[in-house]
Formats: C-alpha cells, structure tokens, sequence
RNA sequence: CGGGGCGUGGCGCAGUCUGGUAGCGCGCUUGCCUUGGGCGCAAGAGGUCCCCGGUUCGAAUCCGGGCGCCCCGACCA
C-alpha cells in the first residue's frame, strides 16, 4: 500500500477525552475514530490488525478441531427467556420489533448454539463437537472506558463445546486452553493465566487469560510458582503477626472519636494487624457480623462464596446500632449473642487484639478470638500484596491485568435449560455438558498498544501490526531516492512482505514522525547520502536501532529480521 | 446508579466570573521556499459557541431544562 493512497489520519495531538496510552495512540495514528460511547469506528488499520488477530485465532481454533459458524447477532427473546437470562443480565441490549416481538442483541451465544445442539445432536456418535465464531457483541454497559477496553459493541471470538461426559469437557477444555496459549503467544503479548472465579455454579471452573498493563481493571496475584488468580479468587496465607503473650481478659479503654482502623493505629501506636475490624452486612434480612484484621480488605465475591448466597448488602448505620448498641466506629464481636459471626481466617489463632466494645467512643484490649468470642472461620478477605502463597508460601505480587480471554467449563446450566440431550451407547437420555470460550478481538490489540508503544507511537508485534514494514523516502522530490523507494516496495510486494510505501511529498520529519506512530515494527530508510553510497537504512522501531544494508539486500535483510521474530 | 470534570472550526485550547463585531496554536488550501526528525514566508478557506426555552436593546457568557463525552466509585453474563 502506497501512503498517499491509504487513509490513515494521523493526528500531533491525542483528543483530550483519551487517557489510556493505547487509546490515545489508536487514535492519534489514525487506527480508530469514536462514534459514541463505547463505539468505535475501526478504520484501515485497525481493520487491518484485526483482520490479522481473527486470521490467527481461526487456524489455531480450526488446528483443535473447531468448526467455524456466524450467527445472528440479533436474536429472539424466547431463548434467553428459556435460560433466564432474559431477566438476570442487565447489560442486555433488549427492544421490540415492528410486531412488537421482544429481540435482542448477543451478549455471548450459549443460548442460540445450544440451540442448535439440542436440534441437531441426537448421539453420542455425534460428539464432541466444536462450535466458534467471530462476531460482534453487544452489551449495554454501565461504564463503558479506556478507548477499545471496555466496549459496547466488541468482536470477539466464542466457541462452545458439547461433550457426552466430564471427561469429555476436560479435553475440549485443555485444547482450549492450549489453544488460547498458542493464540496469545503468536499475537507477541505478555500474558498470565489466572485462575478465575467461576460464580456460583458449583464444580465450575476456569481461567481467564490476562494481560498485564496498567490500562487493565482486573487485579490478579501472581506467585513465582506458578500459582497466579484472580483476586475475586485468590487465596492466601496472610504474613504471620506477632501477638504479646499477654493472657489479660478484654479490658475496655476509652477512644474518644476514633472511629477507624487508622485513627486508632495512631491513636494506640498498635500496628493495624493486631485490631479487629467489624462490618455489618444484611444477609437476606438478616444480619450477620465478619470480622476482619484491621489491615485486610473484604472480598465481597468471596462473602458470597462462603455465605452460599449473593443477596446481601451492608447493613445501614441504624442496622448496626439495632445490633450493637453502639455507633459505627466502635463496633466489635465480644458479647454479641444471637448473631451469625464470620471471621475471616487469618483471624484464626491470634490473642490479644484490639477491637470495637460496643460503646461508643470505647474499645477493648486483650481480646483473643475463640476465646472472647466464637465464629465461623472463612476466607472472605482480598489477597494483598505480600501476601504468602498457599502452594509455596512466598509472597505473592499483585498484578494490574487487561482480561483477553476466558475458559470456562459451563457444566449442564444451558443445556439442561434448554433440554440439549443425546443418547449413549447404552440408549440412555444425557445431557451434553459444556464449556464456552471467549476471546475479545479489540482487547488484543489494545493490550499490544499497551505492552508496546513509547511517547512517540506504538511498535506492534509483527503477527498483529497492520503493516510489517514502512518504507520511508526521505524526500520524494530526489528522483533517486524516489526510485530507490519504489524498488524496495516492488521487491516487498514480491517478497510478500506487508509494507506501506511512504510516497508522500512531505518533509521527512514528518513522515518519521507517522513512521513512529503508526505501529510497524520495522522502517526501511531511503535517504540522499546513505543511498549515494548505495545503501538504505532498516530500523526497529522498538529499539531505535537502525543498521545500513546495500539497496539490493534491503528487502531480504528485512525478511530476515522480520522472521528472526520482533 | 453515586461523585467529579468537560462540551467554542478537524485536533489542542483561551474567551464565560464582570453580557457588547468569536480568538490563538496545530492541521487544511494556494504560491514561494525548504528536504534525515512535525522547516520558513505570504495569502486564504473553515464555527448552528452541544440542544431547547427564558431574561435582555443585545447571550458563547446570566437563568431553567435537556443531551452528549471523559474520569473515579458501584456494576461487569
């Protein structure tokens, strides 16, 4: 491609609504254009790079026996009524049509692929099978951000698997899974597999594949090891903390406005670890007390885990005094009769803390759990940083993520809604048992923008970068520079290198400039002196290193660092 | 949905408090000049000042209502 026949409209300045680095520059190299929220016009060089991303992710889905189908993006209500869906995700696009027919537009597709399972699967000689597409998404999101992070309407490439059995399920997961890695590895980007929470449906199981940026909005903990989790999930053994050997009753002392952790921490000059923090939530109408370290923060996703319900809520000031007797602030667990008490487990095992006495402006010392007061020990607490890990017992680090990917083994939740069975080889009814598989299109490149630019534009992968190589003339008015330019881009175009030819008639600051921006990973300088030598430049954008090689060897020195991997 | 910010030419912004002919830089067009890091000179084009209503002789500016966008939080099948 010629420059002065693309379109590809760079910008000097960001607009000011972009604040993520890999939306500015998306932008500024003229990859994207914003339409609304959460919309996005993907122009030649996005379309370019995702064409690349969808054509890797196809031939290692089609390597794992996937089959590739399309999909109506709009889609009945019946079906998401049948699952309950309908009603139970709120990002659904939902509305009318002229007969007043309830439609709406995919979110994912297990609903419209068990579908078709159910229809058409009638043996266990059938299967496994599966299923994938790439194909618009869209979801109604509170919040949409970041430039292509978080999107309302997104490609992305779902399959879904039907097996007869578990086992069954764990091999379509783990070619998933392989698959993913060989996805990500090929695209050049730094990734993690985490463990990830997998709701409530009980024996789930899954993995989210995450890109560590700081754009990201997932948190995971990552331990050298091996161990890495979200931290909706993570688990953790908390440092150890040295309690005073002091056997003393709960002894109250007055605290007068002290009412958090850190206000007492510099009220006592006790360390934050050795006091009791207690919050108050309703639990379907009930309340119930957890108990935290002072220093530790409460994993609602984990509260809900361990109370078998996602129905709870803090309970408000008035609902906590009801119960204590005392204002929030001074709240704590000794003498509390008649109330489910949670503690969290890193509370298990310690003496002598410090806590709220229920009276106002008054908190005790010398309290010891177990001993002063019983609860049900649970993991309820988000892992932070220092943390032990539970397999090898360092500390964890934990990691801002972009999340790319997700496995996950569904079980039977769709396909006994919707009835998706088959008959064994004995002639037996079964349900087919699921996973899905997701991967968002746009969060690649964006987390290869991420991973890979400087304050002067990006330089992409070469398996996703829109172009493998600019040409850069350094003065289109020179008649052997020009020429030099045009052989190096005819010999790239028979040496099936992906180039775009800079033939603009700019001035050649400008046109290093756009070099710099727009992604390619590497540049092929034509300028007077070198070539009165006979001789080009080839750049890596990456490292800045450029090195001289004969005009002749230009397009074959290219080649070969270009296959050397970037 | 709660909190905050913003909306003026394609982009970045000033002007709004204190009402009086709509400005600057970049970009764009044309000519000259220049040609290895967004060069210089000159002449131009381009704006419903987010929308609706009100106040006023007069509104980008004041008042009321609405819409849009961004950020933080909540949420995220």
């Amino acid at each position: 491609m010629r420059w002065t026949q693309a379109f590809i409209p760079t910008m000097r300045e960001a607009p000011a609504d972009a604040e993520a680095p890999s939306h500015q520059l998306l932008l500024r190299a003229g990859y994207i254009r914003q339409v609304a929220a959460g919309l996005y016009a993907h122009l030649f060089l996005a379309r370019k790079s995702l064409l690349k991303i969808s054509q890797i992710i196809r031939e290692e889905m089609n390597r794992i026996g996937a089959q590739e189908f399309y999909l109506p993006a709009l889609n009945p209500a019946e079906l998401w009524k049948e699952t309950g869906r309908w009603d139970q995700v709120d990002v659904i696009f939902k509305f009318k049509d002229r007969n007043a027919h309830d439609l709406c537009l995919g979110i994912t597709h297990e609903e419209e692929m068990t579908n078709i399972a159910r229809q058409e699967l009638h043996s266990y000689k059938q299967l496994p099978q599966i299923w994938y597409q790439i194909q618009e998404k869209f979801r109604d999101e509170p919040r949409p951000k970041s430039g292509l992070l978080r999107l309302r309407q997104f490609l992305m490439k779902d399959s879904y698997s039907f097996d007869l059995d578990e086992a069954g399920l764990d091999v379509s997961y783990q070619k998933h899974y392989d698959a993913y890695c060989r996805i990500f590895d090929r695209c050049g980007l730094k990734y993690q597999v985490a463990e990830a929470y997998s709701g409530m449906m009980g024996g789930s199981y899954s993995h989210e594949f995450m890109a560590p940026t700081d754009a990201g909005e997932d948190l995971i903990a990552v331990s050298d090891c091996g161990y890495a989790a979200n931290l909706e999930k993570a688990q953790s053994k908390a440092p150890p903390v040295e309690d005073p050997p002091g056997e003393g009753a709960p002894e109250a002392f007055p605290t007068p406005s002290q009412k958090t952790i850190e206000q007492l921490v510099a009220f006592t000059g006790e360390s934050p670890a050795r006091m009791i923090k207690t919050l108050d939530y309703m639990v379907e109408s009930k309340p119930v007390v957890i108990l935290l370290r002072g220093d530790h923060t409460l994993s609602e996703t984990k509260l809900a885990m361990a109370l078998g319900t996602g129905v709870f809520r803090p309970a408000t000031p008035e609902e906590a005094f009801a119960l204590h007797h005392a204002h929030l602030g001074s709240l704590g667990p000794v003498n509390l009769r008649g109330v489910r008490i949670l503690a969290d487990s890193a509370l298990a095992g310690r003496r002598d803390m410090m806590t709220g006495a229920n009276q106002d402006d008054t908190h005790l010392r010398h309290v010891t759990p177990g001993r002063d007061f019983e609860a049900e020990y649970h993991d309820v607490r988000v892992v932070a940083e220092g943390d032990l890990c539970m397999r090898c017992g360092k500390p964890l680090r934990v990691v801002k993520t972009m999340e790319l990917g997700h496995v996950f083994k569904l079980g039977r939740k769709y396909s006994e809604a919707m009835g998706a069975r088959v008959l064994d080889e004995t002639g037996k009814e079964v349900t087919l048992v699921m996973g899905s598989y997701g991967i968002g299109l746009e969060r690649i490149l964006s987390a290869a923008a991420e991973q890979n630019h400087d304050q002067d534009g990006l330089f992409l992968p070469r398996p996703i970068a829109p172009f493998e190589a600019i040409i850069t003339a350094a003065n289109m008015d020179d008649a052997a520079v020009r020429e030099a330019g045009e052989k190096i881009y005819r010999e790239a175009q028979t040496q099936a290198v992906d180039a775009l030819f800079d033939d603009r008639p700019e001035r050649p600051g400008v046109k290093f400039k756009d070099a710099d921006l727009i992604g390619a990973p590497y540049r092929v300088t034509v300028g007077k002196k070198r070539l009165e030598q006979g001789m080009v430049e080839i750049f890596q954008r990456s490292t800045r290193q450029a090195r001289p090689v004969r005009l002749e060897h230009a397009v074959g020195a290219l080649k070969e660092e270009l296959d050397r991997g970037c």
